[in-house]
DNA sequence: CGTGCCCTTGAAGATCTTCAAACGCAGTGG
DNA sequence: CCACTGCGTTTGAAGATCTTCAAGGGCACG
């Protein structure tokens, strides 16, 4: 059924950025270190606050890091894919995870228990500096999305959720690119700050004046260049917007 | 004159969290592959989009990273103090710094160049680990901040900046903790995603009943089991709000 | 004593949320 | 085969929250 959920598996570990660089042997043993993992779609891989005993790396699936403040409000920070690293923190004995990592299609994941990992991390420099570089990558990445959310408008902002999306998990369709997963309109609403309401306004005006096509929980991006224009708060190509901020 | 920026120098390295764990004799080595920088009041260290070159450790002053939208509209991202590390990322070749870092204070560092820094990280694995640490730390802060954002009125945002700042830049004096660092509206705008406006007439509410005191740039916090209400939001200590959301 | 910077406050209005109601497709069961 | 039901979506209307603009006040420093 669901084709939409269907994420290539990763074939080559070393194609992993947190796994690239390793020797053949080098490779060979930490798989080995390592314990397979699988979560069903709507299972949960881990919560926030539980103390952080692993880190995973993903073969197939699709995960989603929120966090849910007091009032229930939840709040997407990243979709996960194949090849990709979750709880690079694990290392640090002391600490719980900050986020819940919730499986969005059946999952298989690699996990590698603290005391297995921070023996890998001695004997594989490498290792240390791909997560490294992953850490800084994140944070910059949600510095970037924190900059948008304290400076820029809902329309904006779900500009730049789609277009990242479409970078991510794009997938070439006739008459445009699918986002590859199940993206409803309060996914969007929780990747972006806003409300489902909002979401579903905006990607009315938009399918209307053919940037896109929406259905349920499904998004096709048509003209990927509208979006840029509308994420960087440029005049429109259409129309569309009443007027810049005074 | 501005004793408020007078922050206290690191006196001993060994107690900065990206070198606590060394050897006195790795110590010494790292010490003496650093450069001293300085940076006046006003100055810049290094801006957004630059190479990033160099790695830094705080010993005295005070440093703001900033990230400025297309729209000219700036956000704070951080104040860094002594024996505070900053630009991690300086590690990978080909990245950028993500920020740019304003000295707000007259400001030493300790600077290592990338060659200098990889050489280092190969000799001296906790030094990597260390790092790690606290890039996971600030990806964290980060992290909650962006759900803050996301889910909270301003108000509560104002309240949680600076129970943060009381934290981080605390001093006790009588009737209540200053912040030590010069904190215009402006700035506390651009740390919470609002308007300078916004966070005047806030503030100057709960001047109003008595939970701070707050002057030109300057914020004397009288009543933190307060503000830790309103960033909760729980019901108010004296009345002030109107009523919760719906 | 002036000048600059920061702060305050009012008023108007834009933007976004909230609530309510109804639509429509997908999968289910009769 | 059709109706039913659930869930995601749409849309209107009302209103809260926050921004924007404008004007003025006041403290610190030169």
């Amino acid at each position: 059924m669901k084709s939409l959920e269907k994420a290539q598996p990763v074939r080559t570990l070393a194609k992993a950025p947190l796994l690239r660089g390793l020797s053949a042997e080098a490779l060979e043993e930490v798989a080995a270190k390592a314990t397979e993992k699988k979560v069903r779609a709507g299972g949960t891989l881990f919560r926030e606050g539980e103390p952080a005993s692993a880190l995973y790396l993903m073969l197939e699936g699709r995960v989603k890091l929120t966090q849910v403040a007091a009032d229930g409000h939840e709040v997407i920070l990243r979709f996960v894919g194949p090849g990709d690293a979750v709880a690079a923190l694990a290392l640090f004995g002391d600490a719980a995870y900050p986020v819940t990592a919730g499986a969005v299609s059946d999952s298989v994941l690699m996990a590698w228990h603290r005391d297995v990992l921070q023996e890998l991390f001695q004997h594989h420099p490498p290792l240390a500096v791909n997560a490294m570089r992953l850490l800084s990558e994140r944070l910059r990445e949600v510095q970037e999305r924190f900059r948008e959310l304290a400076t820029e408008r809902v329309a904006q902002r779900i500009a730049r959720a789609l277009l990242r999306l479409v970078r991510q998990v794009g997938r070439r369709v006739e008459g445009g690119v699918l986002i590859d997963l199940t993206l409803s309109r309060q996914d969007l609403a929780e990747l972006t700050g806003t409300t489902l309401y909002t979401v579903s306004r905006v990607l009315s005006e938009w399918e209307g004046q053919g940037i896109l096509e929406s259905g349920r929980a499904k998004v096709v991006v048509k003209r990927p260049h509208a979006l840029v224009a509308i994420a960087e708060d440029l005049a429109p190509g259409t129309e569309g917007r009443v007027e810049g901020r005074g």
